[in-house]
DNA sequence: ATTCATAATTATGAATTCAGAATTCAGAAT
DNA sequence: ATTCTGAATTCTGAATTCATAATTATGAAT
C-alpha cells in the first residue's frame, strides 16, 4: 500500500542538491576535480543520474565541464562575487520598485508583519537570518516575475560558494533592520523610486560591511 | 565530415542546440511531449546524451520535466514574454550605464564604428539585424560581467520561443537606429544615467511596436 | 453500450556495459 | 639521474540493458 515512498522529486535533482551542499561546505573544494566513480559509489547510485546532476550544476555555474576530463568545481573569484552581487542588487532593487507600484494593501500588511517579526527576533541571529531571507524572497514573489525568481535563486547559489559572502555580518543586524524599514516604508507609500533606492542602499551597505 | 572532425564540443551541447532550433521553429510545438526514442533515433544517437541535453534546456526554461512522464516543451505565455522582456531591459540598461562609466576611448570608438555600420546597412534587413545583435552584445561584453552575459543569453533563448518577439518589426529600423544613437552618445559622453535611460527607451519602444 | 478489471505494451529512470581518450607507470636509452 | 617510449590502467562519454511506472488495449460483467 503506502510502504513505497512516493518519489515526487527526480533522483538527479536530489543528487544536485547534495552536490551543492558539498560545494558550499568545501567538501568539494573550488577548482578540484569531481571523481564521478567515487561520488556515485559514495551516494550509492550509478554514474548516470550523477552526470545529469552535474550538467544542472554546470548550467548554474557551480561546476565547469571540461571535454574528456570531466567536471570541476568552479572557482569563484572575488571579481565574480562582485559581479553576481551587482546583479542581485539590480534585480532585487527593481523588484522592490515593482512591489511598491503594484502591491495591494493586504500584501503590504504582510510585509509589514514580516518586518515586525524581524525586529522582535534581533537577538536570535539564526531566526533573524531566516526572516531576512523570507523578507527578500517575499518581495521577489510579490514582484510576480517567475523568471526573475529563477535567476535570483541561481545567482544566490553562486554567492553561497563563498563563505565570506553571507551578506549579514555580526553587528549588521540593527543597521539591516533600519535599511529594511526604509524599503518597507517606501513600498507602503507606493513610492517605486524610493523603494528601488532603499533596496540599493541596503545592498551597498552589505557590500561595504563585507569589505 | 563531422564524424572525422575532432569533437571539441560535447555531444550533449550540440544536441541541446539542435533541440533549441526545433523548438524555435515549432517543429517541437509548445506544450507538446518530447518523444525521446523518436528523437534519439532521428538524430542517430542514444537516449543518454539526449536526456542530458534535455536537462540543460530544462534549466534554461525551454523544457519542463515531469516526473515519470518525460519532457515537454515549455509553454511561454504572453505574460512570460513580458516578464522576460522586463528583465532584459533592466539588465541591458544597467549594462549601458556601466559601459558609459567604464569604457575607454578605443572601446567607445568601436561602438561608434559598429553603429555607423548599422546606419550603412539600413536597407539590408538581415545584415541590419545581425549588427543590431552585435551592438547589444558588445555593450554587454564591455560591461564586463560574465554572469550577466550568461543570464541575458538564457533569457534571449526564452524570447526566441515566440515568433512575434523579434523586437524588431519592419519599419522599426529607422527608429531603432535613432534610439541606438542616443545610447551611443550617452556612452561616449560618459553619462551613465542617460545611457541607462536611452537603452530603456529603446526597449520600451520595441515593446510598443510589438503590441 | 458502458464500465470496470486485468493483461499487454510502451516509456521513463537508472544501472550496466563498452569504446576510446587521457593519464600513469615501467623500463630502456642517454 | 633524467628523459623518452610504449604498455597498462583509469576515466569519460555514450550505447545498451533492465526494472518498473504509466498508458493503452482487451474483454467480461452489467
Amino acid at each position: 500500500m503506502s510502504e513505497l515512498a512516493l518519489k515526487q522529486r527526480a533522483l538527479y535533482l536530489d543528487v544536485a542538491e547534495l552536490l551543492r551542499q558539498r560545494i558550499y561546505n568545501r567538501e568539494l573544494a573550488p577548482g578540484s576535480w569531481i571523481d564521478e566513480l567515487r561520488i556515485a559509489e559514495n551516494m550509492g547510485i550509478s554514474r548516470t543520474p550523477l552526470r545529469e546532476a552535474l550538467k544542472v550544476l554546470a548550467s548554474e555555474g557551480l561546476v565547469t565541464m571540461k571535454v574528456r576530463r570531466g567536471a570541476y568545481v568552479t572557482e569563484v573569484s572575488p571579481a565574480d562575487l562582485q559581479q553576481v552581487y551587482h546583479l542581485l542588487c539590480l534585480l532585487e532593487s527593481d523588484a522592490a520598485a515593482v512591489v511598491a507600484r503594484d502591491a495591494d494593501l493586504p500584501q503590504k500588511a504582510e510585509l509589514k508583519a514580516l518586518h515586525a517579526k524581524m525586529v522582535d527576533s534581533q537577538t536570535d541571529t539564526r531566526r533573524f537570518f531566516e526572516l531576512n531571507e523570507q523578507f527578500h524572497m517575499r518581495i521577489l514573489e510579490l514582484a510576480d516575475n517567475r523568471w526573475r525568481i529563477q535567476v535570483v535563486n541561481d545567482l544566490r547559489k553562486v554567492m553561497k560558494v563563498n563563505r565570506q559572502s553571507s551578506l549579514l555580518k555580526d553587528g549588521r543586524v540593527a543597521a539591516s533592520i533600519d535599511e529594511h524599514a526604509a524599503v518597507l516604508n517606501a513600498i507602503i507609500a507606493g513610492d517605486a523610486d524610493m523603494a528601488q533606492q532603499a533596496m540599493q542602499v541596503h545592498f551597498d551597505q552589505g557590500l561595504k560591511a563585507a569589505s
